[in-house]
DNA sequence: GTGGTCTAGACCACC
DNA sequence: GTGGTCTAGACCACG
């Protein structure tokens, strides 16, 4: 499929996977209807423990992005496209303002900040 | 002193305390050769463990920012305020970068991403 | 036929077609001596397994609804509508029983409890 | 404390414990700011993997009933009180549709109904 | 084959 | 001491 995992940046493994998904239904590469990778398969393919995914797709199921077909597997929701959207919004506010907050507290000026965060986003590639 | 603790937001005390201190130097207003408040007054202070007030002290140490003064306390070293610009910059740029490897694997354009920065930057009001 | 299955309703696809067969024919919708439909006739009518309509139908010949005709297929028993209305009740009881649990539980008082349930009957409404 | 699990009723230990801790909120045997027990002395008490009890207190943070108060434990929040008396009807409403639409496709009149709830209610006696 | 639950035990950061 | 994450492996019901 996808996506990459990295072990070691802070983020659990099993958010990272959850919100790859997330991402994918927002991007349309995952539609409704269509069934997600089996634990054990992604599992194996991320070289992670099953109980890890497992864990991502619960939250995801929680979150009503997917649902069980038993016996199938697990099924990207109607609703995932909609949800995943405002989702994305929703996250990626809260985590900008967090940095905001912080660099406020630190007293750097709007034209610094501003001059940082074009240069990391000039910067920074992201396999997509 | 100056500052807020939140003990339920996921970045720890003694880290939320050492980041303040060193916002302060940054801001001229800690200034070389001041002594900071002791572990125990800013603990109770803060209703906070000892145990982490010293642990961010003691972090402050050996970035170089506090310095002990036998039988005073801590110190503001000269170093400080020089260290903690470049610290600061350092800091916030690598806050910045996960933001916005996040935000570039979510696949939001540049546009959406930039309204959401000036959307965020307007609203919060910090106190500093 | 008649019923309506829904596979991600956490009863079982099996038992939510054998519970409708004997509802069936507690309601005498399905008579001693009729044919019920084949299993692979079923599968195909409600998109489902073959293995899991003849699980249904095992369990409808174990619990004496059903019975096999050489090369005819599976008929209604004599004793089916008898056993039906005594299985019946005594299912509905059992379920009846753990919301009841359930409910004392919750510590909600009775009143509360008859109120929700007068609520739900008067709003549910299910073909049949 | 106050709960009794039972291993082999077909719900989940972990959701055991969490409706049970909702419960307590709702009735007010668990008040906001108080600790719950820790993850490992839960798990004692029931005889049960700390990792289950874990599960069940992740959800309650999910479902913002409780908060980690770090190096401390899980607290009750402010909202759970009134979360957890929506939560409750909310709840039990769901159980009872699932009830209601079941009879209702059992065929059974509404009297016959109504005086297998009443019976059973009569005769359940729960250890509150 | 699928997911769901549970146990056991390890390691981590934090207070 | 606290919770959080991850791994490993077992067992179950379902299709």
């Amino acid at each position: 499929m996808f996506f990459e995992i990295n072990p070691t940046n802070g983020v659990p493994i099993f958010e990272q996977i959850a919100r790859q998904v997330k991402y994918a239904v927002a991007n349309k590469a995952l539609r409704a209807g269509e069934l997600v990778p089996s634990v054990r398969e992604l599992a194996t393919k991320l070289a992670v423990n099953p109980n890890t995914v497992a864990r991502a797709y619960r939250e995801l199921q929680n979150d009503g992005f997917l649902e069980t077909i038993r016996g199938e597997g697990l099924r990207v929701t109607k609703q995932a496209l909609e949800r995943s959207q405002k989702h994305r919004t929703k996250l990626l506010q809260e985590r900008i303002r967090l940095v905001v907050i912080e660099s406020k507290q630190s007293g750097i000026s709007e034209g610094e900040f501003y001059s940082l965060i074009d240069q990391v986003w000039k910067s920074e590639v992201v396999a997509t």
